[in-house]
DNA sequence: CTGTTTATGCAACATTGTTGCATTTTTAGT
DNA sequence: ACTAAAAATGCAACAATGTTGCATAAACAG
């Protein structure tokens, strides 16, 4: 699915910081910090890629993964939609690196966490990332 | 044991803000937003507030919980130590009042997150919390 | 009580994030 | 392809969090 599609298909204008925004995240496996995206993305204007998170974000075509340092760090969604989101996966911060891996979690802990009465569940960790892990020995 | 006490037994001076702070987060079963602190503790100079939160997480007497929309909530330690925080609790958002609950978990879920190589995990969730849940019938 | 060490307050600054408004771009209809 | 309406963009200004340097004030060891 192109980007110009996604955005079709959630009726939202097809723009060029858009695009721009859904590849670029959407071509990354962790979640993208504000900064990152403003580097990459520096001919836009700075106010115009907030509100393209927002956009993105109450339509939900990406989220908000979690925050770190006074800085939002945002993922693309894929099977979310803009009240409910699921992501059963983990977020995990390299304590060697600082970069974010994002980790499937066990069947056993699914269900664990399945039966918790909350609408939302996110976990974060902290640890070495695979490839740190691997070079590290 | 008084804040007073908690200070020099972790070789920390004694001072006006790190009482009144660690009183404040003692006294306050959530974490609390750096705005709310410093609302409470307006006598002193912001940076002050800054500096002191910062000692006081670099030498384990409190850490910081959670960031949410670019402010840092910040709660005492107990049990930890600087480099290491064990909190085995789960922070839970209100859905409805926003604000935010720490609940034990369950054992099970203990054993199951004790399973995963990482060295600090943290769960966060979305949901009623129990005084809203209450009157939420 | 005195000297040293450390914390505080102040000013200045960087960054994230928001809002209002004029201009440009997108898109639907012809 | 052209036009008009709707929406997105860029710019300026602003608020808040968080940081740094430095002079002054407070804490503590002797």
């Amino acid at each position: 699915m192109t980007s110009e599609k996604t955005l079709k298909q959630f009726n939202l204008r097809i723009t060029k910081i858009r695009i721009a925004v859904l590849d670029a995240l959407s071509a990354s496996p962790a979640a993208l910090s504000y900064s990152v995206l403003q580097d990459a993305l520096s001919a836009f204007d700075r106010t115009t890629l907030y509100r393209t998170l927002l956009t993105l974000t109450d339509h939900g075509l990406i989220h908000k993964a979690y925050e770190e340092n006074g800085e939002s760090y945002y993922a693309r969604c894929f099977g979310c939609t803009g009240q409910d989101h699921h992501h059963e996966h983990l977020h995990l911060k390299c304590s060697s690196c600082g970069g974010v891996e994002c980790l499937e979690i066990s069947e056993e802990l699914k269900l664990n966490l399945a039966q918790l009465p909350f609408e939302e569940i996110n976990i974060s960790a902290k640890g070495p990332c695979s490839s740190c892990a691997i070079q590290g020995g």
